[in-house]
DNA sequence: CCACTATTTGAGTGTTAACTCTAATTTGTG
DNA sequence: CACAAATTAGAGTTAACACTCAAATAGTGG
């Protein structure tokens, strides 16, 4: 792949499996399902991806990045600014956000390798948002804050799962309601 | 079918349909596993279930109504109960708990009676949660319970998806932790 | 034990999925 | 502008899918 007419075409499909991954399910997510929408033909799908599976988890990736968009910059985020990523996220990428979901329920359960790769991103979050907790109370023991920024990220999931159910679900008044009772909590 | 071996076979059958959409999800349950696993022959279970699907939605059916044991009984259970219940279907009916989740997920996207059943069980729930709140703190208005109700149930929900993803987690320790923080915040 | 019907059998149907292959075309380069 | 490599076209292959059906078997009331 060294023209970029390849590259505008696998562009292209990443963009038709995004969508189709968001919209339909991976069930809907068909060979051709992807290549009429990205305007494609078999035979152009397989130059550039050596299978379906790994157009998808190519999709993914992307998806797992965009959850935590800057996973460098470990100490400097507030609790506020994490959850108000996250809400953004939910809001300003919803395709993204479904893929995730999906993902985490549907392909988890045969890819084994994938399943370590959300474990490990979801342990990563926690790590994050511990470590924010104890930098605005820092006479937390690291334990507590750890147990605390567990149980706010799985709410924040539950969150994102039902906003995959209902679009028209208010995710930043949930999202605000959670840091509200986090800071009343203590 | 009045013969006792027809309805012997049915639950062999959806038996194995609930382990199918528990074990490897959606995409996983085919006529042939169904029937393998159920030790049948397609033509017997196209004798008892008019598509495949009728016999995933039974079981669904029967996810939903387990999350709810006692829809009825709305006056009595206290927070601690109705969280306690959960936990334990969690634990108990785990197989359950994921076909919940998977439909949830997958199911609702290309079905839409189903994303619509779905919604109006969690309202229940949301209610139901609500009331037990208000019995609690009766000085609480009803919006604020309503509110804080949403916010413990989709936190419930952010467990359940986590199970899925993570079979060792500790449901019993995450859902004490939501009650803690819930009689904190008041 | 007999007639009647529920149930099971298992090969078979049509469809659609993922993926392949060869020939034709387009693209960048010396 | 010529040539090699990248890309695309599109028919074709193989396998798995949901589902059907006529015949065989098993269960039940009389």
């Amino acid at each position: 792949m060294r023209y970029k007419a390849g590259l505008e075409t696998k562009d292209r499909i990443l963009d038709a499996t995004r969508s189709l991954i968001a919209g339909k399910g991976l069930e809907g997510t068909t060979i051709k399902a992807i290549c009429d929408q990205a305007g494609v033909l078999p035979g152009s799908f397989y130059n550039l991806f050596a299978s379906k599976e790994q157009a998808i988890l190519t999709v993914v990736r992307e998806a797992i990045d965009a959850v935590d968009p800057d996973p460098e910059g470990q100490g400097t985020d507030t609790l506020d600014e994490l959850v108000l990523a996250y809400e953004r996220f939910l809001e300003e990428q919803p395709a993204l956000a479904r893929v995730y979901i999906r993902i985490a329920v549907s392909g988890a359960a045969t890819n084994p390798e994938l399943s370590g790769r959300l474990l490990r991103h979801h342990e990563g979050r926690v790590r994050r948002f511990a470590s924010a907790i104890q930098r605005q109370a820092s006479e937390m023991a690291e334990e507590h804050a750890t147990r605390r920024a567990e149980t706010l990220v799985l709410a924040l999931n539950g969150i994102a799962l039902h906003r995959v159910l209902d679009p028209n679900f208010d995710v930043a008044a949930h999202a605000r309601a959670l840091l509200e009772d986090a800071a009343a909590v203590g």
